[in-house]
This record gives structure tokens, C-alpha cells and sequence, in this order.
DNA sequence: CGTGTTCTGTGAAAAGTTTCACAAAATGGC
DNA sequence: GCCATTTTGTGAAACTTTTCACAGAACACG
């Protein structure tokens, strides 16, 4: 799409959101500049790792005065694609999915969440952080309304895989699936998993080793 | 730790997780053997990393005839460390807190929710999904008794950093994180972060490109 | 105006991970 | 029992990511 994006390392725009989010709570605070080892304390990593993901967005600092941060934020909301909206559904309104709607009724700025679904009359019409929970039968007539192209999966493992699948009939591009299932979906759909289990069964592996 | 632990490499470790799921399941069929291609399709990797990973726990398929199920399952088991079981405690029993105990409560074989804790009075003495909420007073104590070890943290950002010093104080060495900030914490305390903003904004970056 | 110090930017090395490609083994059909 | 086929196991190549190490720029202070 886009010739400077194409060049990041996968790994870098991951930390790059963290960064934005580090920069504007840094920036709140009133400050102007910061060193890449400060804002590698903030971030848990590295000034070298800092200073290579900085090139990568086009940040240049200046040798002993540290980089401009209203700069960096400008580069790296460029980088991030700032500038378009993207619009979102979430489906299951459970407690996952009502813990999602808070989260992002204020703190991701690219991503609007226009509609949440699920097949309990009980949540049907209610509004959760701000989001109108919708009967699931009403999906593919909003996701074409209003332009969706991303939907976040919250519903029980049984029924992920056949949500998938009307999603991606209905248009959507982009899923954020958060059932312990692997989807099987076609190529052009960019799918990320945040699975739970994962990441604690690692902390177990990993935890007291050190 | 062990000898062949070290010798696994983080990437090979995340998606053990996924394949032990994907045997339990394909097991449940009552298929007693698999091919690296299948279980490729049923994860959603290719089968020469198949192999490679199945190689790294110390499974051996044989020629033409794939690999044995049920030793594939003890293999990964043994190296997750599924003998032993660790304690572990939540600590913010919102949404997301609830949302994640229900998980738990009957999927995650080796880690065992003891308590979870909270500051609000309505939420203190009921049980949910199994497991009773505390007042956070009690944590310390608990955490001793209990020999706990392991801890989630499903407060809001302000509070995580302030929690997760008390955690660390009270003996906790690994910390699944899902407050939005970054932990500064001693190094023998291993953590993992659940970045939730960061996953939406990689497929709203990444989505519509390929 | 010069010297010492503290930064950045970046080539190059190192470390980590995935993919390729093919030999060797096992199976089934004939 | 032999040939065609399928599948594993694995060296080696390719690729990705992180870390090292240091030249050069900028500033502070005398």
C-alpha cells in the first residue's frame, strides 16, 4: 500500500503502538525531548533497540539533545496510519466482550467500534461503554451500512469458526479472535489471536528460572 | 531448570500450547495417529515447521506412518511442565477479570486460580466461576499460605505498577499483565503482557494489504 | 576556542527463526 | 519381493531481529 510501511519489521510497529502511548503520557507531563535510554526504561527494552525502531518510523534525533517528542508522535501516528478511521464490530457480548467495549471506547484512536451483536435477547439494545449491542441477525446489513472491516470475535470456541466465515462473507478484512481456535480462513483476511492460555502456560514455563 | 527446556525456542514454545489443544481435540475423534500436514492445517503453520517443533519436544513421528497421537501429548505435556501445578491469584475482578476466570476455571491444565481480590465491598465474599473474591487486605497473607506464585492483573493502568510491587513483595516471580503500561519490576520476576490496543492497531495496520 | 562528555546513527556481527530440499524409511499394490 | 508413493528428519540456506561497538555531532564548561 504504502512504500514506507512495507519496510518495518513486524516486530518494531508491535512496539510502536507502545511507544505512541509511552510518548503521550510523557508528553502530558510537558516535556519536550527525551534520550533513547529514557524512553527505553519506559518501554522495558534497549537505546539501541529504541534508536533502530526510531529510524524505522523516520525519527531523527539530534546527537546529545535527544529526540523532539512531538515529532515522534507525529511520525509514528503517520506510520501507524492515523489518518484513516477503521471501522470495527465486536460479536458476544459476554464479560470478554463487554471488558473490550471499555477498553476501546477511549484509548485506541484509529479503531471506532460502530456495533456489538450477540444472539442473548437479554444484551440485545442495551448500550455497553458507549456501543449499541445489536441481534446478530442485523450483522451483515450494518457491516455493509457502515463500512466495517474489522470484527472482534468474543463468542464461545464452538462458534468462532462459523462467525469467522460470516464475516468474511459479510466483507470484513481483518479479525481479532480471541476463541482458543486456529480459523481457517482465506489468505487475504489478516487474523490475530490473543490467546490467554498461551501466555500464562508460558509465564508457568518460564517463571522462576531466571 | 531442566536440561531440554532451555534448549526450546520461544516461538516453538507458544505454539506447543496450541498444539497440545489441538490434540486434546483431535484425540477426543478417538485418531490415534497424525501427519505434520494435518496438524499444520488444523494450527495454521506449515509442516516443516511442524516438524521442526515436534522435534524440539522430543517427538519422534515414524516415516509414512506420521506420529502417535497419544505420545505427541505426553511429550508436549512433559515439556510444559504438567506435573507440577502452580498457584495463582487475580487481582481486579471486572469484566475482564471475570471474563478470565471463567476461562480458566476449566481449561488451563497446570495453573490453578487459588483466589482472586478486589477492592470494591459489592464484589468482595462471591464466587465466580469457581473461585471466591477476596478483599485485597488479604492478598499478602494468601499468597503466603497458598505458596502462590503466579499472578493476573485485571486492575485499571493507574493502579497496575502499585499492584504489581505488592505482588513481587509478597513472593510472586511471574506476572500476566493486562493493564496497559509497561512494568518496571526486578528481573528475576518474569512478565507477560496482554496488549490488547496493540493487537487491534496491527490489524488495522496490517489488514487490506495483502 | 578547545577539550571532555554525552548523545545519535549505523555498519557489521550475532542470535534467533523459518523455509527449502532431499535422503532415507516405511507402506501398499502388484 | 520390487517398485511407486508418501512421509519423516535434518543439514543448510534464507530471512528476520537484536545487539555490539564506535565514528561523528553537539553541547558545556572553562
Amino acid at each position: 500500500m504504502n512504500k514506507t510501511r512495507k519496510e518495518i519489521p513486524v516486530n518494531t510497529l508491535e512496539r510502536m503502538v507502545k511507544y505512541r502511548r509511552i510518548l503521550d503520557n510523557y508528553a502530558a507531563d510537558g516535556k519536550t525531548i527525551i534520550y533513547s535510554h529514557e524512553m527505553a526504561k519506559l518501554a522495558g527494552n534497549t537505546p539501541s533497540q529504541m534508536r533502530r525502531d526510531l529510524m524505522s518510523c523516520g525519527c531523527a534525533g539530534s546527537t546529545r539533545a535527544g529526540y523532539n517528542v512531538q515529532e515522534m508522535q507525529t511520525n509514528i501516528k503517520s506510520v501507524l496510519g492515523y489518518s484513516e478511521t477503521k471501522q470495527t464490530i465486536l460479536v458476544g457480548v459476554g464479560n470478554l466482550g463487554k471488558a473490550i467495549l471499555s477498553y476501546f471506547s477511549f484509548r485506541v484512536p484509529r479503531v471506532q467500534v460502530v456495533a456489538a451483536f450477540d444472539v442473548m435477547p437479554h444484551r440485545i439494545d442495551r448500550v455497553i461503554s458507549g456501543t449499541r449491542c445489536h441481534d446478530i441477525k442485523e450483522m451483515e446489513t450494518i457491516i455493509k451500512e457502515q463500512s466495517v472491516t474489522l470484527g472482534i470475535i468474543t463468542v464461545p470456541r464452538e462458534e468462532a469458526q462459523a462467525l469467522a466465515d460470516r464475516l468474511v462473507a459479510a466483507g470484513i478484512v481483518g479479525i481479532l479472535n480471541f476463541a482458543p481456535v486456529t480459523l481457517d480462513l482465506p489468505d487475504h483476511v489478516y487474523v490475530e489471536n490473543m490467546d490467554i492460555t498461551m501466555k500464562i502456560e508460558k509465564i508457568a514455563f518460564y517463571s522462576g528460572e531466571k
